[in-house]
DNA sequence: CGATAAATTGAACATCGTTCAATAGTGGAG
DNA sequence: CTCCACTATTGAACGATGTTCAATTTATCG
């Protein structure tokens, strides 16, 4: 209930408007109850992106093609809807914390690991000669640069928003890119098999 | 005056850090002298930001080689250099503020633009017959893809800092992805030329 | 020197996260 | 029903923060 009404705030109004005092009233409480329930408001915060992620991973999830190639650009198409719906819930997820959360619950890291399950399983096809470890930097990367765009096109902060930057047409152009950069490397390392 | 002890604070201790009276205190004033010069923090910070900026196209502008593709490593090597040995201040730029900055001042734009224009012009012979939009977007994914992923492996976020990701290798991935990709469009182009 | 302009002050206000003793409510045991 | 242990909730408080502004100091120049 109180995540409920934290994540409706921050949707509206960014993490500035899901202060102690309004999510209190909007749920009939008063502030100090939060406290009962959660350690303070950024542990509340985190919950409230969990579920953002949570539903990036549903987004994601849910497209579906039988070409590898389209069956990324789907998922990058996917992402990007579900950012620019959810934006103020995104931004949030990346804000800057004045003091860098130490403890990191393990419930919490296989939220941030399942959308990177997908696009890593998603990459599969494109290099099969390749290592887990290599595939998990490949995906690494991709996501890393998708998220990229979407805050340097989308984003709130004092560098980003830069005016007339086609966002979908610029990720569609680095899944390319990785996709050509997968297949560069494959030929090499076939080469490299039989000289 | 004011601009170089937001910066130390900025750098030191993130943008919670540069509180008004810390500011103040400094540089031996009191908080109310900060609003005679400023219109208010962010507008300060802003000019903190600008100069972040302006180090970031030093930085890249130090990046020399003859190949464009070693260049362009170069450069990325150059930026995460930057970016870490700043990270703070790399920060305090993509900080989600509370209320969009609505007007954004002509000199302001004008320095977001300069290292565009580096990896723009670094992009060019890798892409000779594009056009100077296919470019301006080309850089700017590709600036997209480096941000993300500095962001998502030394970010302070709630989501940042993934464990294992060696920043270095995933940008090299991704610079090598950008190469291929912009090889292979100049290859699609010549064959839709002369077929 | 004296008057006018500019810069600086310091106290105040509103808002925020957070704490905590006091209070209200709940669910069983006798 | 009564009482008691326990839990949930409260609301007032504290400290820190961004911001304002009349009063005061400092600088400038005729």
């Amino acid at each position: 209930m109180i995540i409920d009404a934290a994540e409706r705030l921050v949707a509206q109004g960014g993490t500035s408007a899901a202060n102690a005092r309004e999510i209190a009233a909007a749920i009939g409480y008063t502030p100090g109850t939060i406290y009962n329930h959660f350690a303070n408001l950024d542990d509340l915060i985190r919950h409230v992106t969990a579920r953002t992620v949570d539903g990036l991973t549903a987004a994601l999830s849910s497209a579906h093609e039988s070409d590898p190639v389209r069956q990324l650009h789907a998922m990058a198409d996917a992402y990007i809807a579900f950012t620019t719906k959810n934006h103020r819930l995104w931004a949030a997820a990346f804000e800057p914390l004045p003091k860098a959360s130490a403890t990191r619950e393990a419930w919490y890291r296989a939220t941030l690991e399942r959308p990177l399950a997908l696009l890593q399983d998603a990459l599969k096809p494109l290099d099969p000669g390749a290592s887990e470890e290599e595939r998990r930097v490949a995906a690494l990367s991709t996501w890393g640069a998708l998220h990229g765009v979407v805050t340097l096109v989308e984003g709130d902060g004092r560098i980003g928003r830069l005016d007339a930057a086609p966002a979908p047409e610029m990720v569609h152009f680095l899944i390319d890119c990785v996709v050509a950069g997968l297949a560069a490397r494959r030929k090499a390392a076939r080469r490299g098999r039989t000289p």
